[in-house]
DNA sequence: GTCTAAATTTAGACAAGACTAAAAAAATAT
DNA sequence: ATATTTTTTTAGTCTTGTCTAAATTTAGAC
């Protein structure tokens, strides 16, 4: 059984995995967990002793089997708290991050898989991002960046890679949420910001934005 | 703020605490958290340094308020979440408490008022002990120990002393839950067991049972 | 190919919370 | 009042997870 600590590390080494699996840095590991590159190694020790990584020293780590599903594990309980918060209590969605990091902890079977069939089996949570299930298996979703779209399209917000509190935020000033339509009406090419339709009414967005909106072409 | 052990020995102190406040010692604490009485002095040394509790060397310690309204804050927590176990997720009365554990120590004002509000500010948790409301004040409740009662009295079962699952679970078997009514026929003298009557069937319980139900004279 | 810079690991230290063993204080017995 | 037992505290150690500083390895520049 994973310590809290680990479960953390697990989450940060998951979320820094790629499609091709290359090695994950212990730098990379030590920005994400906000902690000393020394911190890291020490850690990878633990989680390698324990069957939770590969790791080649001076090379970086993969998750094995069971250092996934730990992973995928807490990221199911930390994305179903997420749905509880604001379906049930009222939470916004830049409000459930900090508090879903600490239930995602609780260790209970039982727990996590009634609260699964008391929210109906959601499949993503408040952000878009998918649920897996208690299998461990993630819904697969294709989505693409705001940023990928060209002039003339239109899709809808099915997502945030970013979800800091700043960044939902300053969507729910522009109206954009989970459904929104968004039609791209064209790109700048010395910034790349875009000119975009939300709700009938012009609005510019930054590439920074546009990088960090998740969409389904219509 | 206090950590996770600093809340459980908070808690461990209000229960060990009498009305007429007298000191709480060092071994009576160390039994309660099942650890030693060196571990308890020094996390008592803490406790003090912060200000939540007066502790005379050699003698034990009493709550502050600050420490006391701490105590309570966890204990709502706690009670709060077993009834969200029982009453949303299928929980039994019996499997709430090792959860209820974890979850008692989630730090948000707005998640335990929320699930106040979700849970229509209960009164009483699954066991039929009180809930403190978000200002630490408890409803107050006058219970007594079925082992108190006379042959003749009729009383309700209102509570559990123990709460420990091999406990509950014998309740369960012999249909006894919160609400059920309780008519005592007679008392053995010899080793205080009593004959009652619960659903219009004739049951014998011993002494230590009767010590621990909970009832309120009809 | 060598030299430098960046990334990584090692060594040693610290804080929290627990432990054991021993010392000190308090309570009890005679 | 003294001796014995119990309770409590102290001293020193251990583990987990962190840190800094130093050493080592790898990668990049030329």
């Amino acid at each position: 059984m994973a310590t809290l600590s680990e479960e953390n590390y697990l989450k940060a080494i998951f979320h820094l995995t790629t499609k091709d699996n290359t090695l994950v840095s212990t730098n990379s590991i030590a920005k994400k967990m906000k902690t000393k590159a020394s911190s890291a190694t020490d850690m990878i020790k633990k989680l390698s002793d324990k069957g939770h990584v590969d790791y080649q020293k001076y090379k970086g780590v993969n998750l094995t089997d069971k250092g996934r599903l730990a992973a995928i594990s807490v990221i199911r309980k930390h994305r179903l708290w997420e749905v509880f918060l604001v379906k049930k209590l009222n939470f916004s969605w830049d409000e459930v991050h900090e508090v879903a990091e600490q239930l995602e902890h609780i260790k209970s079977e039982k727990l996590i898989n009634e609260l699964d069939v008391f929210l109906d089996f959601p499949t993503e949570d408040p952000h878009g991002d998918p649920i897996p299930n208690s299998e461990g298996e993630m819904p697969n979703t294709k989505r693409v960046l705001l940023s990928m779209i060209n002039p003339g399209d239109n899709c809808i917000c099915v997502g945030v890679k970013d979800s800091s509190a700043s960044f939902l935020q300053y969507l729910d000033r522009y109206k954009i949420t989970l459904g929104t339509l968004i039609s791209v009406i064209s790109k700048e090419p010395f910034d790349e910001s875009m000119l975009v339709m939300i709700n009938s009414s012009r609005k510019s967005i930054s590439k920074e934005v546009a990088n960090n909106i998740l969409i389904k072409i219509k």
